[in-house]
DNA sequence: ATTTTGGGCACT
DNA sequence: GTGCCCAAAATT
């Protein structure tokens, strides 16, 4: 008889003992359907050790059901789905399941129904149908996908389609991608492009593990450079994969690639349709996919033959999974290389400390690109002091700032203000009893969106529309919004300059790729004087004509004692810095701050890199923060205030004891509320050379807690949330 | 996580 | 004895 040692979809378990009944063969990694209990659960073959004395009865051995039609994960998959697990304490079936596609990828093969409108008038209108008609021209899904895009039920659809206004579409599920082709357009590049990327071709010709840091200022072109290193994998016939922070605001990056290799790559993200998602999946397992975009999540795919690894604005928090398996994107990108023994680019024109610091000590090869492409200069940065620049009363922008975007104006150029904050004011009160909007789920103030008239809680989704009265004392027209917003700034903005062409980029306005690329699209075309945005436009945009980027806010992202306040701050001002001055004219940035003193303020004020990264340092080693020493967090929470500070104060009470690890808390989370759970958070700081995750499995392994009760580890923690 | 099992308890 | 609720155990 042939004993399978599967490790097993299911949470509670991890490694169960199988029989391999006559007929079936398997190896080590195949992917197979398992009884257990009452139901069904995957598995993977799995070649781990039991402990000796813990052998399962052969009489006890149910056979599997079936070996699914995909290749086996291969041992650097394995390797790396065990080093995940291990490293930020998660369990091996969280992490292997993010290298599976639904039930229906697995089996592949078939074709299956979609949906779209056929164009046709409708003879009978409802307001659903409306929009319906509004919302999914373009569109094609299954019903119940457009009838979620539409926000009405599948129902109105089913009508829809029977009146003819849907009409069905037969698609293969495993149609082929048209193919890039490494060679369709010349590289135009600079000698310091150049050798770069004759560095990263050499490194996937020798197929070796390679991490290199990319460390390029904004505008240098890293992209181009790394694009060589992807032209010549596809040339041997490897995979690669290129990671970027926020999956839906590629449209530049796309347009690019495709200009480059003929074809739009393969896209892997969150919001992908069934039937994409399917497709996508089918195409990476065969190796059929050349090139793979996506977010984080495309990172522990199945690929079938892998040979370079890109991660794009590595320094992004975005890489950082803050939930489920807590892992860190750029940095098990690195890892997976070294398992699939071969070289992988962190590009960054502002570079996590931690990688900086690796590339200092050799362990990463880093390539610097020092100047802009086309000669273009990096604009100046001038420091706009608040407290002696006073903005007029009830308004935030400061009058120099205002004056500087009316020149702009005048001159036919164009200004950008970033404030990370959406919506139209963060805080609303009543004026006659104090009364504060706050979300019920979460500990924190409802965020008034004026455009769509509600009251939201950007943590949990929470919605409301805006009361015409106080709930606490009744009194109506009494609500007076605090603080700016994005929107706030636009209709400030509005207001002294009625003349310009605005345009509001928030996630919240910018949410399908056609708005996106509209709104590039009159960007570029000089239809928009001033924009106004979050996050959002500090990344990826060339607008030549832009010449004057105000940050409205600088000392906004310093609050609240997050470990990486400093860094984060400075990146986001760097970058949205970048945006300014990449054509012919010279670009200007001016930064808004009550606090000129501080190191990050006045090290972007005297474009001076290195001072800051150099005061960083020394601020984390004197912290025992990384890359010095090591942070993790254990986060407690229960639907009951009472259940989660028990379990918090249990977990405090079994602390271990130990010279190189220092526990502070138990305390509440910042946000103690979120989600409708109350949280309570341990820190752990230990040396570097603490071994973090076996001190934590110890100490919480002894511990029982009352289901109800989650109890999660975050090793190497960005959100301190 | 999900399902099954079994103990305690009220009620017939 | 029977039904019901909830906690604990098992899942190979």
């Amino acid at each position: 008889m042939t004993r399978l040692r599967l490790l097993v979809f299911n949470p509670a378990l991890s490694v169960l003992d199988y029989r391999l009944p006559a007929g079936m063969t398997t190896e080590i990694g195949s992917v197979v359907l398992a009884p257990l209990g009452p139901r069904q659960v995957l598995g993977i073959v799995w070649e781990a050790e039991r402990l000796p004395g813990a052998e399962v009865p052969d009489a006890k051995l149910r056979p599997i059901l079936e070996v699914l039609p995909v290749p086996p994960f291969p041992a650097p998959l394995r390797r790396l789905i065990e080093w995940t697990a291990d490293y930020y304490c998660a369990p091996m079936n969280g992490v292997a399941r993010m290298a599976l596609g639904s039930m229906a990828a697995l089996r592949g093969g078939g074709s299956t129904t979609e949906y779209r409108l056929s164009g046709l008038e409708p003879k009978r209108m409802t307001p659903q149908r409306a929009a319906a008609l509004d919302a999914l021209h373009g569109e094609q899904a299954s019903i119940r996908e457009l009838a979620e895009l539409a926000s009405v039920s599948d129902g109105v659809l089913r009508g829809m389609l029977g009146a003819g206004l849907l009409e069905p579409v037969t698609v293969d599920l495993d149609r082929p991608y048209p193919r890039a082709r490494p060679d369709h357009a010349a590289p135009d590049l600079s000698e310091d492009q150049q050798a770069a990327a004759d560095r990263f071709v050499v490194a996937v010709q020798d197929a070796a593990f390679a991490p290199f840091l990319l460390d390029g200022v904004t505008g240098s072109g890293k992209t181009e450079c790394y694009f060589e290193a992807v032209a010549e994998a596809i040339r041997q016939n490897r995979q690669v994969l290129v990671l970027l922070p926020e999956i839906a605001l590629t449209q530049n990056f796309l347009r690019r690639f495709e200009a480059r290799f003929g074809t739009p790559p393969v896209l892997w993200h969150s919001s992908l349709k069934q039937s994409e998602r399917r497709r996508a999946w089918r195409a990476i397992v065969s190796g059929e996919a050349q090139v793979v975009v996506g977010a984080r999540s495309a990172l522990f795919m199945p690929y079938r033959q892998l040979g370079l690894i890109v991660v794009d604005e590595a320094h992004e928090v975005s890489f950082k999974q803050d939930d489920g398996v807590r892992y860190n994107a750029r940095d098990v990108a690195v890892i997976r290389a070294r398992f699939e023994k071969i070289p992988v680019i962190l590009a960054s024109a502002t570079p996590a400390l931690e990688s900086l610091q690796l590339a200092e000590a050799g362990v990463y090869e880093k390539i610097d690109l020092p100047a802009r492409f086309g000669g273009a200069e990096l604009p100046a940065i001038d420091i706009v002091d608040l407290r002696s620049e006073v903005p007029e009363r009830g308004h935030w922008l400061a009058p120099r700032l205002v004056a500087e975007m009316r020149a702009r104006l005048e001159r036919g150029e164009q200004s950008l203000l970033f404030l990370n904050r959406r919506g139209y004011a963060p805080l609303t009160l009543c004026r006659h009893c104090g009364y504060r909007f706050q979300c019920p789920n979460c500990s924190a103030w409802l965020v008034e969106h004026r455009l769509s008239r509600r009251l939201a809680c950007h943590h949990c989704g929470h919605e409301t529309p805006v009361p015409e009265e106080c709930p606490e004392c009744h009194t109506g027209d009494c609500l007076v919004a605090c603080g700016p917003g994005v929107e706030r700034i636009a209709d400030e903005v509005a207001e002294l300059l009625p003349e310009a062409r605005l345009a509001l980029v928030t996630s919240d306005t910018l949410n399908t790729p056609e708005k996106i690329g509209a709104f590039v699209a009159a960007a570029e075309g000089g239809a928009i004087d001033v924009i106004i945005g979050t996050q959002l436009v500090t990344k990826g945009y060339h607008f030549p004509e832009l010449t004057l980027v105000g940050v409205v806010d600088a000392d906004l992202g310093l609050e609240g004692g997050d470990l990486r306040a400093g860094e984060r701050t400075y990146q986001q001002i760097a970058q949205v810095a970048g945006r300014a001055g990449r054509g012919e004219k010279p670009g200007a940035v001016l930064i808004q701050t009550r606090h000129p003193e501080a190191a990050v303020i006045a090290a972007l004020a005297a474009g001076d890199r290195d001072a800051f990264y150099a005061a960083e340092a020394e601020a984390r080693k004197d912290a025992g923060a990384p890359p010095f020493g090591r942070w993790a967090a254990i986060i407690v929470s229960s639907e009951t205030e009472a259940e989660a500070r028990e379990a918090a104060r249990a977990i405090g009470g079994a602390r271990p004891n130990l010279p190189d690890v220092m526990v502070l808390g138990p305390a509440p989370a910042p946000l103690a509320l979120l989600r409708g759970r109350y949280r309570y958070r341990l820190l752990i700081n230990a040396r570097r050379t603490a071994q973090v995750q076996d001190v934590i499995r110890d100490w919480l392994g002894k511990l029982d807690f009352p289901q109800g009760v989650r109890v999660a580890v975050d090793i190497d923690p960005y959100s301190f949330v």
